[in-house]
This record gives C-alpha cells, sequence and structure tokens, in this order.
DNA sequence: GTGAAAGCGCTAACAC
DNA sequence: GTGTTAGCGCTTTCAC
C-alpha cells in the first residue's frame, strides 16, 4: 500500500495535522520536527494525495484547455507553451480535442466539470457558444482564446485579427497587387480578418468580388481545393491571403501542382507563423501572433479570474507581426496596371 | 454552490445510497426510483464530483503520457490518438513535455503521482529510465512507447525500429547508391535504425565509414547543420537516411540553401510520416509508423495493466511501411559505378 | 429495493 | 508549536 498521512505521522510520532503542516509549509513548526517528518516522508518515499487534498481545498490546481485538435500545429505550439505556463503557476492541464464537433465539446465540458477543473481555456474553433455561457451562469472561470465573442462578456486573449488581416492585405497591395483573393475559414477570427480585407480594398478603390472569397475549415487539403477553385478562374488573382498557415501551404501546394511558381505567378500570404510556414518551398510570408505572450497571459487572466470571480472582464489584445518570407513578390508584369 | 450527492438525496426523497447507484448503474433500482432520481439530477444540474469518488474508489480513471515535447508534430500526432483512445475507454489524460530533460521528468512524474494517474505511458526520448524503474518498484502500471528497453521487463509498444531502418536503406541501395549517410538520434529507436544501416551495407559488401554517420538531437535545425556538414564532405553521399522526418526537413532545407537540387543530385529519406512530410518540395520519401495502431494498442496494454496487474509483460513491435514519394531518386549518373 | 454508516486521505479551525 | 476533530462528496458493505 502507498503510505498515507498517517503512516507518516505514527513513524514520526507527531499528528497528522503536523505532518501536513510541513508538508504545505503552513501554521509554524519547529526547526527540528520539520526536519524529522521530512526526513519520514523521505524515508518511506510518500507522495502526497492530492485528490484527497482536492476534495477538502476544493480545489484541484488544474485548468481544462478545450482545442479542435492538438494534432494541429498551431494548437500543439501555443499548448505548449500553455502547458509551461500553468505549470510554472503549480498548475496541471487537461487538453481535450473536440474536432469542432459539438457532441465532443459537450462531453469534455461535463467530464472535466466532474473532474472539477478550477478554471477553463476555450480556444478558438469553439462551436457552441452556449456551453461556455452556461459557466457563466455557474460561476466557473473562463476565459477564450483567440475567440471573439461579442454577445457575453468573457475574458478573452487574443490577437488583433482585423489589424492582422490589415498587415497582410496592405503588404499585398503595396507590392502592386490589385486582383486579391482570400481563402478564410469560418470562424469569427477568420471574418475579422475578412472586413480588414474588404476595408482595404475599398479604400483603394479595388472592387470586392465575392467570387474571390472563399470560406471553408482550416485543412492543407482544403486550402488546396480552394485555391484550385481559385486558380480556375477566368481573371486569376495574383496574390491570395490565406486566413491561416495551414490553409497556405494547401495553396502552395495546389499552385505547385498546376505549374504555377510562387512568387512569380502568384503570391500567397498566410497567417500564424507556425512551424510549417518555414518548411515550405519558398517559405510562407506570413502573419505571426505572439503566441507566446498570448499563452502567458490567458493563464494569469484566468488564475487571477479564479482568485477574484468578481473582477472586471478584460480583453487582451496582441498585436501579430508581418514576417516576410519568400513566398510573396510584385505581381507578374503583364498583369500589373 | 454546486449541488451534491446529498441535494439529489432530498430533492428526490431517497437516501445518498440510492443516488449512488443509479448513477452507476450498481446494484438493483426499481424503475420509479430511478426515473425519479434522474429527473432530479436533471433539474439541479447535478455533476458528480469525481474527485470524491476518486478518493473512495482509489482509482482517478485518467493516464498520463510523458513526452518530450507535445509541439513536436510526431508526438502531437500519435498524442491526439492516444487521447481518443483513452477517452474511448473512458479515461482522461493528462500530458507532459519533458523536453528531454530529467529535471521536468523528475517534477512530473511525482507531480502525476500524487495525482494518483492510474497508469502511465513513457514515450521515445525520456532520459531518465531509473525513475521508470521506481514505477515498477511500487507496482504502478507503466508502458513505454516506441522505447525498447532491455534491461528491465516493461510493457513495450514499439514499431520495429530496426525493420523501418531496412526498409529506407534498401530502398535506397535498391534505387543504385552506393554512398549513404545516415543522420540519427542519441535514443535507442535511432540505434536500431543504425543497426539496420551497418548490417544492410555489410551485407552489400559497402563499408561503413563513421564520417557518414551524424547523431544529434531531433530538431529542424540541427538536421540542417548534420546535412551542411556531411555535404561539405570531399566524398559527398548521394543519399541520407535521416532517422527522422524533422531531421529530414532539416536536410532538405540545408540542400537546397546549397542550391542542391533533391533528389537530382541527392536523395532524402526520413521517418515517421507526420504532416509536415507532405509539405516539403520535394514531398519526402519516408518510412511509416501506424501510430494509430500503437495508439490504441498501448492504451489497451496499459488499461490491462491496471486491471491485471501481475499479467506477464508484452512487447509489440508494429511494422513499419515504406511511403515512397518524391525526395528519392536514382544517384546522379557521374557518380553510378 | 433501499438506507445507515464507515471510511477514502487530506485540510483547517480550534483547543491546548 | 502541536494535536484533536470535523468535514470534503463519494462508494460500498451490510442490514433491513
Amino acid at each position: 500500500m502507498k503510505p498515507t498521512i498517517y503512516d507518516v505521522a505514527k513513524e514520526a510520532k507527531v499528528s497528522i495535522a503536523t505532518v501536513s503542516k510541513v508538508i504545505n509549509k503552513t501554521g509554524s513548526i519547529s526547526d527540528p520536527t520539520r526536519k524529522k517528518v521530512n526526513k519520514v516522508i523521505q524515508r518511506l518515499n510518500y507522495k502526497p494525495n492530492v485528490v484527497a487534498s482536492a476534495l477538502t481545498k476544493k480545489q484541484t490546481d488544474s485548468l481544462a484547455l478545450i482545442i479542435p485538435d492538438i494534432s494541429n500545429p498551431f494548437f500543439s505550439e501555443i499548448s505548449r507553451f500553455i502547458e509551461d505556463k500553468a505549470h510554472e503557476m503549480g498548475l496541471t492541464l487537461f487538453i481535450c480535442s473536440t474536432d469542432y464537433n459539438e457532441e465532443k465539446e459537450k462531453r469534455y465540458i461535463e467530464l472535466l466539470q466532474s473532474k472539477q477543473a478550477d478554471g477553463f481555456i476555450i480556444a478558438s474553433g469553439f462551436q457552441n457558444i452556449h456551453l461556455v455561457e452556461e459557466f457563466h451562469q455557474n460561476n466557473i472561470p473562463v476565459t477564450l482564446l483567440a475567440q471573439d465573442n461579442l454577445t457575453e462578456s468573457f475574458n478573452v486573449v487574443s490577437v488583433d485579427d482585423y489589424r492582422g488581416g490589415f498587415l497582410a492585405i496592405n503588404h499585398l497591395i503595396s507590392l502592386g497587387h490589385q486582383n486579391i483573393a482570400v481563402i478564410a475559414e469560418k470562424v469569427h477570427s477568420s471574418t475579422l480578418r475578412l472586413h480588414a480585407y474588404r476595408d482595404l480594398l475599398g479604400m483603394h478603390g479595388m472592387p470586392v468580388s465575392e467570387e474571390n472569397v472563399i470560406r471553408t475549415t482550416a485543412s492543407i487539403q482544403n486550402g488546396e481545393k480552394a485555391m484550385l477553385g481559385l486558380l480556375q478562374k477566368e481573371d486569376r488573382p495574383t496574390a491570395v491571403f490565406a486566413a491561416n498557415d495551414i490553409l497556405a501551404v494547401g495553396a502552395l501546394k495546389a499552385a505547385r501542382s498546376l505549374g504555377l511558381e510562387v512568387p512569380k505567378d502568384i503570391s500567397v500570404i498566410g497567417f500564424d507563423n507556425m512551424i510549417l510556414s518555414t518548411t515550405t518551398v519558398p517559405e510562407l510570408t506570413t502573419v505571426a501572433q505572439p503566441i507566446k505572450d498570448m499563452a502567458d497571459k490567458i493563464v494569469d487572466v484566468l488564475i487571477r479570474q479564479i482568485k477574484m470571480p468578481h473582477l472586471a472582464t478584460e480583453r487582451t489584445l496582441f498585436v501579430p507581426e508581418l514576417i516576410v518570407r519568400e513566398s510573396t513578390a510584385q505581381p507578374p508584369k503583364h498583369l500589373k496596371n
């Protein structure tokens, strides 16, 4: 049997309260007894049972991170930073992948409530926002990651999507592109990036053709498919803004499969700056999210909310950054006006 | 306050024992009372507190997965399958990234023991195997993933690394390559892949030059560096076997940076078949691990061990598969003998 | 078919 | 500085 606090107390000839105090460094304990107790703990290889302490303290020191898919590099990269920060703060992390599926969202959220997670981080791509609203009613701390929800007042940590879209399109326009298409996801963040697209085109007196905006789900294949559609149009765009790097990678593949050279024949810009964007040929020009800063911030915000539930809601927008690599250039000469 | 089993019992005018029985579908409960209780559970939105039940049952229904780095696509992909399988079996997963760091390994293992994880999956790349041996002594169920440890008898699920190396090198040799280099990791699985390399070269009467085997840690940069070294040699290899796709991607980048064309000037083959290997140009020829099968199997094995601790140890080797894509071809003519 | 009660391993209030 | 004790919310005998 694993040793319990009773075993330690008996061996050290003190009470369990004393043992508890030396473990948690609470109360005041004389130096000799502390040493004595610690020695016994060592000798018995005693590990406090935190499920018992969680039951008494009514807090598990664990956080739930709900993402669409941990095998998607964007999410695995940011999860890693969140994990590090959480551990640094003494918390463990449950990570669950929901596949954009409302069933799974519901199941995981119930499960993690049962597991008494102290707080929840809901990443972008979460479908059923009603589920999250329930948290609010039940006073369960939640913070949204890169998911700007306007209807309810949640704590949010996100990148400034509009600004990011602006950066991307502005880069393309300043290179001289006049016919720019966009491949976006069907999520809110993509919508904001799209707004920047429309606004900027408008500002430059460029017409927005609805044929030039494709909405899809993030996957390399979908990026490929979307790009193929775009490239088969008569009035083919000279530049494509993919709302994330996964889609951009698909776009790159599609262009290549049609014998088109990027960026000579067509420019492609992504969003996210994940590892993928440096392994393509050409390397991807993209808009970087400061995911480490975002990860740190979101854990801080969530912890604050756990400790002080009635604090004002907080929305932190991080500034994205344009990373120019190889996949964007001036449009082909014969198409320039 | 969250409702407890007492609240449900009171509302339903039954005892907490009865409520417990309907929740867990144990004992025998009459249809009417079950319905009555369920209705109250519904109405109160009652969620059983599993930390309390974990305390009584002495089992948390959770597994620990210890990997080097969740942001490494190989691990995130396999983690995803393990997560799915675990959830299918009614278990939650703690995922921890240790960065090949013994300090972190120790910290996480202690933490997860405190959290009373029912079993541990230790992935390849784990440094301090002594830590794992302690599990054995303490009768804590462990299964190794893709880490074949010879000294102790652990349950192991792995790919047949030797066979994988064989497949890769054999492919290269049958294309006509005579001067083959290898970039391997400093882990056991890589060593096995290396054995295949040496054996196969020997079988074909090809000398093994130690200059042609580089050992490093998995990262794109290290792959790049290793490849650069290889390419600067006078007697430059015509083909390189990278012991995983991450290294192979680095190798591809290095070749490209030197103006070499893959596979025309030099062939590159990887190992793992992760998503990265389809986004490179050229797409990577590689050896695929059946990671879904491995994930399913490892969860099964671990659960079996949790339920029946004294079962014989089991080592399952999965058969890898050669995936020929674009990065391998015959060696340049002028170099062929 | 249902309930009373003991106990899982711990924390925290309180007494000494 | 240290110990006693009452829970935390649940499962599981064992009566009835």
